[in-house]
DNA sequence: CTGCTTATAGAACGAACGTTCGAACCATGA
DNA sequence: TCATGGTTCGAACGTTCGTTCTATAAGCAG
């Protein structure tokens, strides 16, 4: 039995072609959708065989899948890690904000496939996105009751609220371009500013 | 040579088959997006044969641009004549994110398309859409920069706060449910609040 | 060199797609 | 009554889709 695991040359390469082949994959959904990319266009982009993409993945919606996994399925426990180090509502609100947006930052694509699908996945891959949205609204909700509890929220529906807080964060997804002349830090801060007026009292 | 047009039963009739037409097609199209939906998918949910929809429309984009530019077509016109309606700014403001929403109840589905179009469409319709959302834009950079000069705004990129609001604004399109248990007007009371609180000083 | 495993490519499959065509229906006017 | 023309449908076209199969090149073990 050959010991492929040895010789460390085709290990790295294995890893390097599914890495480059996920990246060439988030673009092309996250600019023209699930249904609207096929999988012949992932290969041609890429410089590499229709097959051969079925070497790396089991299938297209394993793709998906895959790049669902490593990079959106850990959002809300990173939003839920950035609130406990924060100790009183006003702050957790800030540090939620923040998190969210830092993850923008790192998986910008990503983030936007999660917003993108509608519909077009099989039944399990579509539950999986709606699970982790309603997660993050979960959370987003529970530091806005806990704000509200001590005074600290304008009047009006907590629920609009967290909806238009998360228009804000999804919707700089859309338009920021990282190699713009905008610095993302100067970018979160008026984020932050943002939806800070709108819905604390001070 | 018969006259179809005397005949009033026709008229009708052909009319009717139009809009419910449009009518299904907007519904599917908004869920699952352009390349999501397929025109065999739309004729079998009007209950209708496939061939007939060609009878009716062109062709898969024409049915798309249809749409657009009988409710979508016509915002930007409608959104600078509420602002010609109010004196200042800041009213110029209120009177903009109004109107925008009002348009948001007449043509949910049809607002939620322009912003699912994700290049999927050909290369003429894509400007087109693009052009809108570029209109849009200016509209609202405009108003924000008239407030800005008077000192009414607070501090941050005018840029930023425009499509903070347009991030608010359109969110809500995905989201709200007009059977649901909240009034569009308190909905629209509150978000015109939210983005008040978030962009003027006072 | 000879086998064996991994990685890649090309051909092909059945299904679904957008679109077209021709025949059939059906209400109307003469 | 019959002919006419607007409306509908089923069948079929060629293309593209997701997916699978088979063959081949390359690297290592003996």
């Amino acid at each position: 039995m050959a010991t492929p695991g040895n010789s460390r040359g085709t290990v790295v390469d294995q890893a390097d072609m599914r890495e480059s082949l996920l990246e060439t994959a988030v673009e092309m959904f996250s600019e023209k959708g699930f249904s609207g990319t096929s999988i012949r266009d992932i290969a041609r982009e890429h410089g590499v065989s229709l097959s051969n993409i079925y070497y790396y993945f089991s299938n297209k919606e394993g793709l998906w899948r895959e790049i669902m996994n490593r990079s959106v399925r850990s959002l809300p426990g990173r939003l839920r890690a950035a609130i406990a180090q924060a100790d009183t509502p006003r702050a957790q609100l800030d540090a939620l904000i923040r998190e969210h947006l830092r993850a923008g930052v790192e998986h910008q694509r990503e983030l936007l496939m999660l917003l993108t699908e509608q519909g077009q996945l099989g039944e399990d891959s579509s539950r999986e996105t709606l699970e982790i949205q309603r997660e993050i609204l979960e959370i987003y909700t529970a530091v806005l009751e806990a704000l509200s509890a001590e005074g600290a929220l304008h009047e009006g529906h907590i629920r609009v609220a967290v909806f238009n807080i998360l228009g804000v964060v999804n919707w700089h997804l859309r338009w920021y371009r990282a190699d713009g002349p905008l610095p993302a830090d100067t970018l979160h801060q008026e984020i932050t500013n943002f939806i800070s007026r709108a819905v604390c009292r001070d």
